[in-house]
DNA sequence: ACCCCTTCCGTAAACGTTTACGACGCTATA
DNA sequence: TATAGCGTCGTAAACGTTTACGGAAGGGGT
């Protein structure tokens, strides 16, 4: 005899009572219910998850999906981590447990989370790195799973999702740039289809518009977010006939290599040319002159990422607001040498 | 009707065969069994989870338990992620799939690591960040639930664990460095009592001990895995009346903060001062000069992780050796300009 | 004395699978 | 023809929970 039935006969008292004292249920006297949280306390029992889900239909679980391609097995993790604290954090207050679904590169992402949802794994998903046209989503409402996007994707209104403020991180730098004096500010975004970088595009379009600068295509360089894409991007910088005098940085570890690519050729950012970085990555700390750059709590992003979820999600919706989450998160600027020039 | 029984009843046959068909049994028709995996395909049926994890006991998943303390989040820990990619990989070939589950700031990990084998959320685990004395250790083995660890612990002979070859690494570094003539070596240790520390410097001692060196316990200095720890690694190095020659950096991005630092004392690193850094960062490759380290490829680390672990874990380990891995994972040194120069 | 209401608890069904067991029809052998 | 064996399939129990339902006991009102 286990689980359950083991402490209901250790008590005498049937496993339904014991069930209904553990859930907190009201029918239940308390010196009863005192009685089976002791039991249960000395036995270590805990409740065992399958018999809970089929029953229930609900597995306690909230998965938060990555893809293990390239790109973020070079760099990104220290972003990740971050999150998934905070996110933790806030699922545990429901008793709810955060598991993380790594998609290997053998596979496809989209099968992948087909593969997940359709086993009952999680009752509701976070995805990230969305796409601009992305079929996951599809795939989440069409089977009717609740879940929220770090990161908008093409049709932002059909979805939950919380993304970085890159209109504010692209107001306020070119702001900065303009009111030091400079006009051809360049632009470094991913050189993949991810969602972010048409966002951050975008952003950056308008707010040259906000001060009346025209759009320069050229100006517009695609990179992979790594010290080699800040290779790239010098080169880039150094190839234009009219070499732009700023350059906005949507991955901060490109300013690695674009620093000391640039230093090679003579050019002395921080002197020569301005350079603002986009997320603050404690690798980049040591960058002289310090790179101007936005800085974000990730854990509080997670807690935010994990309520607002927790917000559609069937029986937990009660204690949130249910309107549907589309926000940014807000960065803050933290001016560094790398622009502190007027030209 | 739903699952398995709208399959059987729209093919009008019973659930069992169903289900036998589905999973291989040879009791089955292969008539039969062709036309239930046509309609599976085509209704998108996937086995419940919950519902065979009720029935079977096992819930064909493995977990890999991180701790998201400062450490892990603060520094760029890339290293999990390639190691996720190489496990994820293994297992699937079993049909197995990996959760990560993170442990939050928030949580003790033993009480953590305890509410998840209680629920039998996986059936087996790989923890990492190996303490000298683990309590995980010590509840996984008394739970009886198969794990491995990446990374030894003290008593390792009680447990299956693949470790990073730090004998290996100290023994080519001391062996280097004695060829290029230095005889006072220091090296970096963590300053917390995770295992990995106590390893490499017992290797480093006895790596001297080859060369007749007699070990100096003043250069063994204690540091955070961060460029800060770089930071204080150079003022002690400065500090010491008779100041080392060279030294040896558990980890990486020590070597940012101490080149830094160095350079700013007048101490070129390559020239006044030989440093080997450990484990290859795609973040420290911009240093000049460049670092000797030493690679290792953590696709293949994860592989093994995973087939090691399967070789423990009952149904699964006919495939493998049936001996408990305790293993070291070489590495492959880089030579960099960090070291190269004779005293 | 009667009935109603409340509090507490036991009973049993249900969730979706897997699998031991037995049944059935067919073939081959005696 | 009887029997054994084989291939194929249906039946039903079991996994560990939760929960709808009903029943027992007691208290309080008429």
């Amino acid at each position: 005899m286990r689980g359950i039935r083991r402490l209901a006969q250790h008590l005498d008292i049937s496993i339904g009572t014991v069930s209904r004292a553990l859930n907190g249920r009201p029918d239940v006297n308390e010196v009863t219910r005192k009685r089976v949280l002791e039991a249960a306390e000395e036995f270590g029992y805990v409740p065992n998850q399958s018999g809970r889900s089929l029953r229930q239909g609900t597995s306690n679980t909230i998965g938060f999906m990555i893809e293990l391609n390239a790109e973020t097995a070079a760099n990104s993790d220290n972003f990740f981590m971050g999150v998934f604290d905070g996110v933790q954090s806030a699922l545990a207050r429901h008793k709810l447990d955060l598991v993380v679904l790594p998609c290997s590169t053998d596979e496809d992402p989209v099968a992948y989370l087909q593969r997940v949802v359709a086993r009952r794994l999680v009752d509701a998903v976070i995805i990230s790195a969305t796409q601009q046209h992305d079929k996951r989503i599809e795939l989440l409402t069409r089977a009717n799973i609740p879940f929220i996007a770090l990161g908008r994707s093409g049709d932002d209104d059909s979805h939950p999702w919380i993304d970085l403020d890159f209109e504010g991180v692209a107001y306020q730098a070119v702001d900065r740039l303009v009111t030091h004096g400079h006009r051809q500010i360049a632009i470094a975004v991913p050189s993949n289809d991810i969602n972010l970088g048409f966002v951050f595009l975008d952003a950056y379009k308008s707010a040259l518009a906000r001060h009346g600068i025209a759009f320069e295509p050229s100006y517009v360089i695609r990179a992979n977010s790594s010290e080699q894409g800040g290779d790239h991007i010098a080169d880039e910088l150094l190839r234009l006939k009219q070499r732009p005098t700023a350059v906005l940085l949507i991955y901060e570890l490109m300013a690695i290599g674009l620093y000391r690519r640039l230093s090679d050729a003579g050019v002395q950012p921080g002197r020569d040319i301005a350079v603002i970085g986009f997320r603050e990555e404690p690798q980049a700390r040591f960058l002289s002159p310090s790179l101007t750059c936005f800085r974000l709590s990730l854990r509080d992003l997670g807690i935010a990422l994990g309520e607002s979820l927790l917000a559609t999600v069937p029986g937990f919706s009660a204690h949130y607001p249910h309107e549907i989450a589309r926000k940014v998160w807000p960065l803050e600027m933290v001016p560094g040498g790398s622009d502190a020039f007027r030209l």
